[in-house]
DNA sequence: CCTCCTCGTGGAATCGATTACACGGAGGAT
DNA sequence: ATCCTCCGTGTAATCGATTCCACGAGGAGG
């Protein structure tokens, strides 16, 4: 492949002059920036990044590390992190951690090595030994969606306190009373804060949250349906569950079904994260919307002000309720809550 | 950050000698490889993964140019590319083309300036020409999904002629004459030998395909809702109509779900692409399920031989149809064709 | 006419690794 | 004792860019 060298070879000039007029540097004379696009052109010459990264000490390359592709939510996320990267003349290099704080460590590590200038992430854990590494060291760093308390990096996510209590609201004037929660794991922020808000709200209504209604998931589908099996061999089981994320409100579907019992007459069923298929599962789920897409491109903006030595502040934005029919429908036509209702 | 100068100082060795224990290479001294590893943890040195690239022209990074991240399909095969990429350790940079020419060609080339080792593509179109430029070149290159015909690149896809031909049985076993097909963009292999598959599995039971009943759609979700649309205006609507991925079935279902109209009941609903959802829509949708993980793997494999100087052939494996509630029920309890029917 | 600036350009150092080559010392063969 | 080999190590070139510094030409000002 050709070279800096070949180019200025071929345009007669020296190589520093062919690399001002790559980096339109201004003091070139007319001439020559001409001769250098041509010779360019003609070599069809593509500069090294590599190279230019190693003298320049910068990749324009973000690294983001993410809980799990395979979740709707984080690869929509996922997707608005790299439109707005590349609006802003960055790459993404993403990193799959599953859930697994080992292999969060893993592409921590390897990202690093490639000394991508800055790092997303949305922890897995309490904060794996790497992370934490990074974090001392100084490389600029945001979290989306979770975060590590007592760890100074701006955090980009949303609250879903509000849009929890509007749905408590609903579920209460749809007369239920036994709610309730399939949680994330204790370890990560939005596992705890959820069950929190909802412990919180349902309070608010002279409700209690017994253990016995909090089955402990791992933002995946199998644990959902493991605990919706728990919840349905009760003495009591409750009237609604309420999954803390979308992929463990499958499992619940599934775990629902398998019983042969029927949404939202047998059992109501609601979600954290809204995805498109929501509209289209049998029936329609309940859930609560974060703004995705938003939260990525804060994200990315705080980062990349962080990186070009701006500020970069925590960014919070808020989530809301969309009511469809998984929790049965509201016996009077008013809606319980100045909430947005969504097509059938 | 710590450099290998500092190793070399520490270690109280010369940076070559450093080197060679870094790289496993046999002939070190015990001795000294103990002080160098003593040193490398003191300082917690990491070597630079751009410094080592520019040498050994070697990035030990795959790319992967895909055609719509947020198609669950897609999600998958990335997924499990990264996988086997690590597993062979090779990191894997994702760029999303979003069904565009365009940003494919700009992914294409920004990897490129990169030095990745090579590229793995599911092409949008028929070629853009940064692509096709890359294939030239000799840049070790893959296929997976869709590829360019004339192009002597190898293939890594699944073949649907069979699972196509086994579902067309099913819907004829149903009693459904009147089959339409909403199909992927006519640039892409996929998009066309879909079609090609769906209109030959009809003439074996002596149906004609009529234009009428040929939608043209683009693999996304409001390209089936309008198309659908379309099919439903007719003086004589189609009985079933199949989508020829899964976004575009999604968009078929919002249509008629707005019409008031029901699944299966007033029109049949098939799919291309299994995906976990399609088990809780209403109904569940029948589908022609990729062995996607596999297709993943095989991928990386067949780039990986090319990348290390092995041979790296093309891999077809068969897709199979999945029966389930979206096209009617069997009006006998036996099955139309040898064919897996999945749990209701 | 001389001096001083400015401007465009080239030479060479540099980034952090890998690796070809040279070199010194130890040990075996003669 | 001499020579050869092998082994472990160090010196320096190299990868492809960027960028500091020096230099020469040409114009402005005295």
């Amino acid at each position: 492949m050709a070279g800096i060298k070949d180019v200025a070879a071929e345009a007669g000039l020296s190589v520093a002059t062919v690399s001002r007029v790559l980096n339109g540097h201004p003091s070139v004379s007319e001439d020559a920036r001409r001769r250098v696009t041509d010779a360019v052109e003609r070599l069809g010459y593509r500069p090294n990044a590599v190279a230019r990264s190693l003298r320049t000490d910068q990749t324009r390359t973000l690294g983001l590390v993410i809980s799990d592709v395979m979740n709707p939510y984080f690869t929509e996320l996922a997707r608005s992190v790299e439109e707005e990267a590349r609006a802003l003349g960055y790459s993404v290099i993403i990193g799959n951690a599953d859930e697994r704080p080992d292999l969060q460590d893993h592409h921590v590590t390897t990202l690093l090595d490639r000394r991508i200038d800055g790092l997303l992430v949305s922890p897995t854990d309490g904060g794996s030994p790497g992370m934490l590494g990074a974090a001392r060291a100084g490389t600029p760093m945001v979290f989306v969606d979770r975060w590590i308390p007592g760890v100074d990096v701006p955090v980009v996510r949303s609250d879903g306190r509000a849009a929890v209590r509007d749905l408590v609201a609903h579920l209460h004037a749809l007369g239920h009373r036994r709610l309730a929660i399939i949680a994330g794991p204790a370890a990560t922020t939005t596992g705890r804060e959820r069950v929190d808000a909802f412990r919180e709200a349902l309070a608010a209504h002279g409700l209690e949250l017994p253990d016995a209604y909090i089955g402990q998931g791992d933002f995946q589908a199998g644990s959902g349906r493991r605990v919706t099996e728990g919840f349905l061999d009760l003495a009591e089981p409750p009237e609604v569950v309420f999954a803390a994320d979308n992929l463990m409100a499958l499992g619940a579907l599934d775990a629902i079904r398998a019983r042969g019992l029927r949404v939202p007459d047998d059992i109501g069923l609601a979600a954290f994260d809204d995805i498109p298929w929501f509209v289209h599962t049998d029936p329609p789920v309940t859930a609560i919307a974060q703004p995705t897409g938003e939260l990525g491109r804060a994200a990315v903006r705080a980062l990349v002000d962080r990186i070009e030595g701006r500020t970069g502040a925590s960014v919070t934005l808020p989530a809301r309720l969309v009511v469809r029919r998984s929790c049965g429908e509201p016996a009077s036509p008013e809606s319980p809550s100045p909430v947005r209702r969504s097509t059938p």
